[in-house]
DNA sequence: GAGTTTGAAACT
DNA sequence: CAGTTTCAAACTC
């Protein structure tokens, strides 16, 4: 039997309790209200989007060597699971199954039932007996078991167990008994906010195609059920290397959390991403939920001395140990999400997923130095900006920052960034408060595959709950993000296209064969011109600097406002588009959202059900342009003007005439400019070879380049044989053709004797 | 580069 | 909701 050890025991019961905790200080008393379903916030401080929080529980899989971590989908589901090590669980998309949770319900990842998976033992720990696992099963089958269970302190564990098969993997159980805030009654799991914690322990990993479709599968279930239970407060997942626990020197642990909470700003935030090291390193694996309308947040170090947000108490000798994280990224579909990690011990680090799609795909990692100051990111040529997130903590930081980063995208095996081997390439945002996961309710399913991905909506990170925006006019994908300098709390959403920007940035270079870049369709239509700039093409390109003067970027004015970013390189004054200005900004946002809930949203997107072409949402109002110039949004974004346009005379249409001229001038300028950028390109090239085969002349042939050779004296002497051969060709009365022969080998001749005197002395003579 | 035109956004 | 004003980009010279 393999157990795990004592610190790695310490540290998963240790981070439930601290999550249990924090779940506790953000939740009412079981007696309130709110503890049926209601997720009310702090009392003095409400939080409109508590509401929006999708009772979906996240799940974060800690592997060591295991492939990006899934989720999957059990209990009373087909779909298979276990497919993969780290692989969490839940059971909790239905009523149904949640409501197994109350006590113990097993279920093994390859829809086995387990007689007795587990057992929970007095001291706290929770005794996995693998018997389900099936040595010959298919890999991508019977190698997670699933048991969820609720310990005597009324804390409810997801336990997905991968392991050798036969192994029992021992986990520490933190003591409840204080912790009653967050037990949850047999029977109540249904009604009151689910606190989960799920549990993965594996020994070993695949990745299976299977991994996609169940992800999806649970995203469906996850939107259902936004609306439907009440919020999931915490989903803990930990993952135990079963080899390495046997080594007992190896083991590579990672325990992630992700808190799906709404929090007030006086909240503190509720989780989040552990990692620990027992061994020579540590990953963290953060579990990707597809779900495309899911708002991760993650919280940010705050370490507040006696903040109730728990952070995992890791082995003093992680803060020198390499630290791996793993970031899942899934589908095109999948959110956005900033994950930062810290502990009191660790060195925090800010990760960022990037939403993308096809398979899994990794993330990335931004080792987290100790920030002083809030700086926001942007990389050069990059159409996006960063933020800094996390502050570093009162932890043993090391050298994380200045590493080399160490980034790529997998399809089927996950990325692993060492952070001690990543640079800071971006500078982080110290951030006073803990993250916030804010999950975005899917308004519909269509939306997810609009160009609404395209949308970068930055919200304010201050602490307004009174403005907080309308989360559901959000972009999919966005993620929200403690904001610098904004107390203990605050949001940055930031929208998936960061991650894009992140893969896409210099700084980050993610593999290309990673679903990023498969054109499917959702990735078509994320490609898709907004406001005529192609996302995948403007992403590359340096975003195009505003000159905003009197509406301080606060404005849709401001077209680096309207697309969620920061002004960054701007000609702007009086900015108030960053992260110094987050209140104001906030207020503007929300001012924006309260004219229209629409205003983030793009304008340029799909028509009505059946039609194909992109559209104008709401049609522009041209008057005098004729829709023939880029006044005309519709034109701007080359396409027609639809029904919707109020123009008048709009030549903005197919069969114009007009139109069409323009578009043929159009693409000829664009052909020219092409082929001009290429003749450049071409030259320089041509004249960058030159020079470089031309160098050792330079310095063997007495510091004179052989085209030095064809002196003016030389060029006369040469016209003078060429013509010579021409008079000759005439006197004899020769045809035309062969005077030119003639010619042309005259001056054949004359290159090689210029050639040959040029080798021999530097005042090289011709003679006919 | 300065000035004008334009239409979306903001305001009333 | 319509009319007006404000604003910044697009455009012209």
């Amino acid at each position: 039997m393999d157990v795990v050890s004592p610190e790695l025991n310490s540290l998963l019961p240790d981070e439930i309790m601290d999550t249990e905790a924090i779940i506790m200080d953000d939740d009412p008393p079981a007696e309130s209200p709110a503890a049926s379903g209601q997720s009310q916030p702090s009392d003095d401080s409400p939080v409109p989007m508590e509401m929006d929080v999708p009772a979906v529980p996240e799940i974060v899989s800690l592997c060591s060597d295991a492939p990006p971590t899934q989720l999957t989908q059990a209990g009373t589901t087909s779909t298979p699971t276990g497919s993969t090590l780290c692989t969490s669980t839940l059971t909790s998309t239905t009523p149904k199954t949640t409501s197994s949770l109350s006590r113990v319900s097993l279920t093994s990842g390859g829809l086995q039932k387990l007689s007795a998976p587990f057992t929970l033992s007095a001291n706290h720990q929770i005794i996995l007996n693998k018997v389900a696992s099936s040595p010959g099963a298919d890999t991508t089958r019977s190698q997670g078991t699933t048991t969820t269970t609720t310990t005597p302190g009324g804390q409810q564990f997801m336990v997905t167990a991968i392991g050798k098969s036969g192994q029992p993997i021992v986990l520490q159980l933190p003591h409840t008994g204080s912790k009653s805030a967050s037990v949850q009654g047999l029977g109540e799991a249904k009604a009151n906010p689910q606190h989960f914690k799920v549990v993965t322990v594996s020994s070993a990993s695949q990745v299976s195609t299977l991994q996609a479709q169940q992800l999806k599968t649970v995203q469906i279930a996850k939107k259902t059920q936004v609306s439907s239970a009440g919020p999931i407060k915490f989903v803990f997942t930990k993952a135990v290397n079963n080899k390495g626990l046997t080594a007992q020197t190896s083991v590579s642990n990672v325990i992630t959390g992700r808190v799906l909470s709404t929090s007030s700003p006086v909240t503190p935030p509720r989780t989040i991403t552990l990692s620990e090291t027992l061994g020579s390193s540590s990953k963290i694996a953060i579990s990707p939920l597809k779900s495309p309308s899911k708002l991760t947040v993650v919280s940010v170090a705050s370490q507040v001395p006696n903040s109730p947000q728990k952070s995992v108490s890791l082995p003093l000798n992680m803060a020198h140990l390499g630290h791996q994280i793993l970031l899942q990224q899934s589908t095109a579909t999948s959110p956005a999400k900033v994950v930062s990690t810290h502990s009191t011990t660790m060195k925090p680090v800010q990760t960022v997923t990037v939403g993308g799609v096809g398979a899994t795909q990794f993330k990335t990692i931004f080792p987290l130095s100790t920030p002083s100051n809030v700086q926001q990111i942007q990389v050069p040529g990059s159409r996006f900006h960063y933020v800094r997130l996390v502050t570093a903590t009162t932890g043993s930081s090391t050298g994380h920052a200045g590493s080399p980063i160490t980034n790529s995208s997998m399809t089927a095996k996950p990325m692993v960034v060492n952070t001690t081997q990543v640079r800071m390439s971006v500078p982080i945002v110290p951030a006073q408060t803990m993250k916030q996961v804010v999950p975005k309710p899917l308004t519909s399913s269509g939306q997810v595959l609009t160009t609404q991905t395209q949308q970068r909506l930055i919200m304010p990170a201050t602490s307004l709950p009174q403005i907080q925006p309308n989360l559901t006019n959000l972009p999919p994908g966005t993620v929200l993000a403690p904001a610098p300098g904004s107390g203990n709390m605050g949001y940055a959403v930031l929208p998936a296209q960061y991650v894009t920007q992140l893969q896409q940035s210099a700084y980050v270079t993610l593999a290309s064969s990673s679903g990023f870049s498969t054109p499917t369709g959702i990735q078509t239509q994320a490609r898709l011109p907004l406001n005529g700039l192609s996302t995948s093409g403007a992403a590359f390109r340096p975003r195009k600097p505003c000159n905003c003067t009197k509406s301080q970027c606060l404005k849709l004015y401001c077209d680096c406002f309207a697309n969620g970013e920061f002004c960054q390189n701007c000609n702007c004054t009086n900015c108030f588009n960053n992260l110094e200005h987050e209140t104001d900004r906030a207020k503007a946002i929300k001012a924006c959202l309260d004219r229209n809930p629409e205003a983030f949203k793009p304008k340029i997107g799909k028509g009505k059900e059946g039609e194909s072409d992109r559209r104008h949402s709401k049609g522009c109002n041209c008057k005098r342009s004729g829709c023939l110039k880029n006044y005309c949004e519709c034109y701007e974004a080359k396409i027609m003007c639809s029904s919707t346009c109020k123009c008048v005379g709009c030549k903005n249409f197919e069969e114009s005439p007009e139109r069409k001229t323009l578009m043929h001038l159009a693409d000829a300028a664009e052909v020219r400019v092409q082929q001009q950028t290429a003749a450049k390109t071409k030259l320089s090239s041509q004249i960058s070879d030159l020079l470089t085969r031309t160098t050792p002349a330079i310095t063997s042939g007495g510091g004179r380049m052989p085209y030095t050779f064809v002196t003016k004296e030389v060029a006369e002497v040469t016209c003078e044989c060429l013509l010579e051969q021409a008079e000759q060709a005439e006197l004899n009365q020769q045809p035309q053709a062969t005077a030119e022969r003639m010619i042309l080998e005259e001056f054949g001749r004359c290159l090689m004797r210029i050639i040959s005197s040029a080798g021999k002395t530097d005042c090289p003579s011709i003679n006919c």
